[in-house]
RNA sequence: GGAUAGUUGGCAGAGUGGUCGAAUGCGCCAGUCUUGAAAACUGGUUUACCGAGAGGUAACGGGGGUUCGAAUCCCUCACUAUCCGCCA
């Protein structure tokens, strides 16, 4: 969510910038400008009169303590005019904050002046391209065939135990999935994050802190009993809990990182794009985190890049990194980074990590802010981006390792994995 | 699932109708003392909004009500703790 004194400050700015995302807000804008300046309208007539109410209220006290009855009566009937009056103000006041918030949130953030226009993912801009494309002859296929071929992920068994999209690991399969978990969040603790396992559900408050909630209501999965929401992103759960949170300045930057299971409803995928483990509605992913002051919060970001970058190196996958377009762009975004790896069976380039800086969009709604020796405090940025998510991963190490003899594991993963070769 | 007790500032915790944005302690910040530190002492220390400022308003889990006046009384919802039941 937009900060209001943001867009009462940098109007045109503001329209200006989200023009990239093929957005024209100028309408919005002026209208919460306008309700912005009745608000403010509004409170003063408000706290006027519930000033004028308690300095009498102060008087009656006084006047019954002196037993000074009649007095006391007499300036009680004065007070209800000012009653009827401060009942109404309230609810035109909560009224109006209401449309505003409303406004609010169908307002993405405002992208950073580096992002390019376009309109879809075919208008990002290719940043770098890293990495040699192996030539696999005719050793070329897909890894659902792969998974198949040595028994490695079960995709009809998923089915019957809960449904497309929800594979069955087995065997080496299995060892797999625990030794990129182990292996990421090992990298990320070198790197200065943190661990941490969180909370796999969450309730409301979160869903919205976050910002899945309201608009990505239906991608989430919602135990509606116990009204909580299974976790779409470790993001979420990790980022609240800063919510409501005033740190000071130098604890910063905050640097968390977490693996969990992902849950995503998907509604509406289908083809190709949801072909083995291309797009599940459940899949592992270890998400890194940070807190950061605005002065920095780009220059984290890179950093968060650079990392992502170096586990694709040791993994050996060429990979590109694409700075995405304002068509592309999520909705609480400034600014983003997608890390494609290249699946040489499939012919395609699949995304497996998204780094992002949120700027303020998120922490205005978390509340989360820090402060300064003797200085109020301020809304902090959010970052956060995937280290990695594993079903691409996996699907780009089977299908680009695959040799006559079987499937070669990179080095860097052997230690974790305990074998070299899947045959 | 049942019963009971709770929810107050960064934390602990007092306050049961007016002078309470709220005692006290801890913590934190500044100062005095000290070669330095600790201790001791002194002072300061919630947040949001409105206002050029003076100042004003709001917030004691959320919402509603009673009252001239609510942290305090009533209703309702949420959450937490403890005990019982069930159970990894």
């Amino acid at each position: 969510m937009l900060e209001l004194q943001r867009i009462r400050e940098q109007k045109d700015d503001i329209i200006e910038r989200l023009k990239i995302r093929n957005l024209d807000v100028s309408e919005q804008i002026n209208k919460v400008i306008d309700l912005d300046e009745l608000r403010r309208k509004t409170q003063r007539e408000l706290d006027d009169t519930l000033a004028e109410s308690n300095k009498l209220s102060k008087e009656i006290g006084m006047l019954f303590k002196q037993g000074k009855q009649e007095e006391a009566n007499q300036i009680k009937s004065k007070t209800a005019d000012l009653k009827e009056r401060s009942k109404q103000l309230k609810e035109e006041e909560a009224k109006i904050q209401e449309q505003i918030k409303e406004i609010l949130y169908q307002i993405p953030n405002v992208p950073h002046p580096s992002v390019p226009k376009g309109n879809t993912d075919e208008d990002n801009e290719v940043v770098l391209t890293a990495g040699e494309i192996p030539d696999l002859g005719e050793y070329n296929l897909p890894h659902w065939e792969l998974a198949k071929k040595y028994n490695l992920i079960d995709f009809e068994l998923g089915v019957k135990i809960t449904g497309a999209g929800f594979p069955v690991y087995t065997g080496k399969g299995a060892r797999l999935q625990r030794a990129l978990i182990n292996f990421f969040i090992d990298e990320a603790e070198k790197a200065g994050f943190q661990e941490v396992i969180p909370p796999l559900l969450v309730n409301e408050a979160s869903g919205y802190g976050t910002g899945q909630l309201p608009d990505k209501e239906g991608q989430m999965y919602h135990c509606t009993v116990d009204n909580l929401y299974l976790i779409p992103t470790a993001e979420v759960p990790i980022t609240n809990i800063y919510r409501d949170v005033i740190v000071s300045e130098n604890e910063l930057p905050i640097k968390k990182t977490g693996y969990t299971p992902c849950f995503r409803r998907e509604a509406g995928s289908y083809g190709k794009d949801v072909r083995g483990l291309n797009r599940l509605h459940q899949f592992d992913k270890v998400e890194i985190v940070q807190i950061a002051h605005p002065s920095q919060s780009y220059e984290l970001l890179d950093k968060m890049v650079e990392h992502v970058k170096s586990l694709l190196d040791k993994l050996e996958l060429p990979y590109r990194v694409l700075r995405l377009c304002g068509g592309d762009l999520g909705f609480t975004s400034a600014l983003t980074f997608d890390l494609e790896v290249f699946s040489v069976a499939q012919e395609r380039w699949l995304e497996v990590s998204s780094v992002s800086n949120f700027e303020t969009f998120q922490a205005n709604r978390l509340k989360l802010r820090y402060r300064g020796k003797g200085n109020k405090p301020q809304l902090a940025h959010t970052l956060n981006g995937s280290a990695l998510a594993l079903p691409r991963i996996v699907a780009a190490l089977l299908e680009n390792n695959q040799t006559k003899d079987g499937i070669k594991i990179p080095d860097a993963l052997v230690e974790y994995t305990g074998f070299s070769i899947i045959k």
